[in-house]
DNA sequence: CACCAATCGTCTGATGTCAAACAATCTGTG
DNA sequence: CACAGATTGTTTGACATCAGACGATTGGTG
């Protein structure tokens, strides 16, 4: 079996010891199991983390300029680019240009957008509730609040 | 003044909310952060984040095979021989072939790389502290925890 | 021994992100 | 108005990461 052998490397675990000396480590790797999730979940659903994460905010908050989403989602202008190319190409999403300012653009959501939101926005509750299933809901409260801080 | 402009634009502090709602984003941006403090502390130390874990794990559990390292460190084994190369050519490692299995190294730190780990680790600290200055020491340790369920 | 599957280190191709440059447009100063 | 500097969206090039393929080697089966 796999385990004899196994036996004769060393085994230690080792990387438990070094999440718990090293914050930093832990965080990292803790994020990136956790957007492997969100990427395959936003696979299944058909929507990419980017695309769903910009309908919403133009949702909450009305026509925005791609320069606002980027700043305001953390995303880069020239990711964002191909985020709201995907958008308009899907029809979620009108480019208008502001008239106050015809460098910009006013990214508007349209009803076809509205409507895919919802649909992908229903399927989050238990994404998250799969991911962090390792946390009871008091624990994920208290991460939220900790990851608040440092942000 | 930008700001008598900015109350054009919604300007809502919205990356807040979505982070509330959102834990997973949450955790994906902090490790961002997190992750580019880190990078440039290691630019300015003068040694990769990558190369100072492998050291860091060879003098803790002895000489390993890359793949070992590489599991253990979860680095990609593609990525791992780049780290390797380059502690070899700074002299910090050898890359002796294990008697037992001729396909594998038995990666080994070096006197000069325990001397250049020692010096390393030595910021670790003063990093950790500066980076999570956010949180007292018992929300960081509570952060650990939480990581450490996760994982 | 001959053979087949698995493993280790390496390399290559595809992918994604980011910095820098660019044209178009705006603001402000003279 | 003319002109300099900043901003918006876009494109391009550099860079890192990852999946997959490959040779070399090992272990196991007959």
């Amino acid at each position: 079996m796999a385990t004899s052998r196994a036996a004769g490397r060393v085994r230690p675990a080792y990387f438990q010891q070094l999440a718990a000396e090293r914050l930093d480590i832990a965080l990292c790797r803790a994020s990136a199991a956790v957007a492997r999730a969100a990427d395959a979940h936003a696979g299944e659903e058909g929507l990419g983390v980017g695309q769903h994460l910009v309908l919403q905010m133009l949702d909450a908050v009305g026509p925005c300029s791609q320069q606002a989403l980027s700043e305001e989602l953390r995303i880069d202008r020239s990711v964002m680019v191909g985020v709201c190319d995907d958008l308009e190409r899907a029809g979620h999403v009108r480019r208008e240009r502001n008239p106050d300012d015809r460098r910009s653009y006013a990214v508007t959501i349209t009803a076809a957008g509205r409507r895919r939101l919802a649909a992908a926005r229903a399927s989050i509750p238990a994404f998250l509730d799969d991911t962090f299933s390792a946390l009871t809901p008091d624990e994920r409260d208290q991460l939220g609040a900790l990851l608040a801080k440092l942000l």
